[in-house]
DNA sequence: ATAACAGTTGAACAGATATTCAACCGTTCA
DNA sequence: TGAACGGTTGAATATCTGTTCAACTGTTAT
């Protein structure tokens, strides 16, 4: 047994041409770092819940709280991200913080999930 | 200042109504975990580079652990995550297996993230 | 049979991440 | 002015998650 082999098959490939096609036709990296993130912020519950809740209505963060019976904290911390990110918009009226959504193309991947789950059961 | 007061506003919400409304409006819990489920499986790059890599052509583990420069273990991990979640399916043949896109929603989601990214840019 | 290879698996480790807690900021209202 | 409230923030903690490592299975070929 070769000691120091690295366990990655650099040299014995076993379909090199395949790979190297596959290698010229994939997005570069930073695009697809980028798509991860996207689906990251979509992939925890408590930001799904915060999203399709405001998929209904403009909701103040007191109330989004409420409705998920968590505390204004936890929520602000997931808000922060979904900010972050460009998929949640807000407005400062008074005392109170507004937050909707803020991109057409969040609605559709969300309902395009629901869709495939619903076809799945 | 009230000692005991746990921060969730349960008591004195700013809008009832609209709190009511959309909790009647939510889809239910248990849906809305599956969808932070799939999209978890998409919110990691390793992932989404093997998808993006799927997408072009079916291909075997050895291959895509070399196209990702990636050990074959850590490729294996991940296709296991992908198989579990209905994402991709397999084919054995001789000692390879093959794994390849299990299903079109999978495409168009993916798709429609990278529509999205390239439009905010 | 046995060596070589493709692939899988479980345990262990390291890095990421969600919630809690406490302190804080800004606005309203008495 | 200052108390009350909505909301934010940073640090700490506990949990989760991806990769590594080593051992293993099953198939091919000598």
């Amino acid at each position: 047994m070769k000691a120091v082999e690295k366990d990655v098959c650099e040299s014995d490939v076993v379909h090199e041409s395949v790979v190297e096609r596959v290698r010229a036709a994939l997005p570069d990296e930073d695009t697809l770092a980028d798509v991860a993130e996207l689906f990251k912020v979509f992939g925890d519950s408590t930001r799904t819940r915060i999203l399709s809740a405001l998929f209904e209505s403009e909701m103040c963060v007191c109330d989004i709280a409420s409705l998920l019976s968590m505390t204004k904290s936890a929520v602000s911390h997931q808000l922060r991200i979904l900010r972050q990110t460009k998929v949640v918009k807000f407005r400062k009226q008074g005392k109170e913080v507004y937050y909707s959504l803020d991109d057409d193309h969040i609605s559709r991947i969300y309902k395009m999930a629901l869709e495939h789950l619903s076809e799945e059961k």
